[in-house]
DNA sequence: ACCAATATACCTAGTAGTAGGTATTTCAAG
DNA sequence: CTTGAAATACCTACTACTAGGTATATTGGT
């Protein structure tokens, strides 16, 4: 039978490539296309139902981790492959977490993709071999040497910092007192071998996913 | 005669979507391909002249901006395409700056990427219609009401302070008086309306473009 | 039940950034 | 040649952050 795909991406000469590239493989038909989440989610409810679905993890309006999140909880049975850029590594993890059952990088070729598609579609998981740092962390392999363990609420609090607030404010969001929201940062600092705050804002827009 | 295409992007996906797009045009021909800046210009330096070179604008090793700036040099006569992603506005800017004669959002279909080959050929020029702000500021037409305007100055001791430097520090970088520093602070905070060191530095990461 | 990690809270002293000024020099445009 | 923007420099008072502590309650895992 043949592989039913939905796509989505932001960038349509990428959609227009892809569905280019497999409309020489018989047994794989696009059917299905989304410029992000929420078309993806909207086009899925309204047609029939693919056998894969394949998304950006990055796009407007609805990102790929929160649509992969609502479509694996309404269609378990559907995989879901990521397609990521190379520097997305923490997205990564994300969708996964999400329920994506494999993920390829955009610096993969045609050849890796249709594996990609095949391998999900027989139930199996499929990962681009570029990224292998951050499937380590998602899957618990031994940890980096140098990967940075915040706590969630250290993270919670750098994410505040890089917001702009100051320690007073987030004290008051939190409802906690300056002090703690103080020793957190040391923390923070301590950990991250960061000594300012304008660097934790650097860091944090750098590493966390804090982007729209 | 044959419109001979060098296309250099880090997502070796999107160009084999692009190469598998433009095949089915008998009259175009990918004859060089490279995944990053470098790459480009060592294989035009090393193979047949193209008739046009398509270049993503961020890459690893060397990025867009940098390479059309060297090939435009060598090769004044080979109109240099830009392909952008819809959030990289002012990458734009630097990249007609640089010397390319028109770009193309991935936003764009295959209709208007031949659209833009063919008239870069021609020895026009072509813009797609999405990012009109950014071409306006380059052109300068009227300027944008919400533009910031911040002085040579101003931007130089932001991205040090994104860069996470202290007062002190950029006024001993710059030889100035940390006075001075603190003024220019002062007036950088007035025209983005911003109090904060930390909300300039997710101004400038966001905004300016300190990224590799 | 216990241990380690997490989260909480407080104190002091020092440094850096914020907010309000004023003022001089330079340089390009009208 | 004058006007205005840009760049420079200084002052004071106040607020926020940094760095060094100590200390207790909670929680998850063996």
């Amino acid at each position: 039978m043949k592989i039913k795909v939905a796509i989505a991406d932001d960038h349509k000469l990428f959609i227009d490539g892809i569905k280019s590239i497999l409309s020489t493989e018989i047994d794989v038909d696009i059917i299905m296309e989304a410029g992000n989440g929420l078309e993806l989610i909207k086009a899925i409810e309204n047609g029939p139902l693919p056998t894969i679905i394949v998304t950006d993890i990055r796009m407007p309006v609805m990102d790929g981790i929160a649509a992969t999140k609502e479509l694996t909880k309404k269609y378990p049975d559907i995989p879901i492959l990521a397609l990521t850029m190379y520097d997305q590594g923490a997205d990564v993890v994300e969708m996964l977490e999400a329920g994506a059952k494999g993920y390829v990088t955009k610096e993969a070729d045609k050849q890796e993709l249709l594996l990609a598609l095949k391998r999900l579609v027989a139930g199996e998981k499929y990962f681009s071999k570029t990224i292998p740092e951050d499937f380590c962390k998602w899957a618990s392999c031994a940890p980096e040497e140098n990967e940075i363990i915040l706590t969630r609420r250290e993270k919670e609090i750098l994410a505040l910092i890089a917001k702009g607030r100051t320690t007073l404010q987030i004290a008051h969001e939190l409802k906690l007192s300056k002090f703690t929201i103080d020793t957190h940062r040391k923390n923070i600092h301590k950990k991250l071998k960061i000594k300012s705050n304008t660097g934790l804002v650097n860091y944090a827009l750098k590493n966390l996913n804090l982007n729209y």
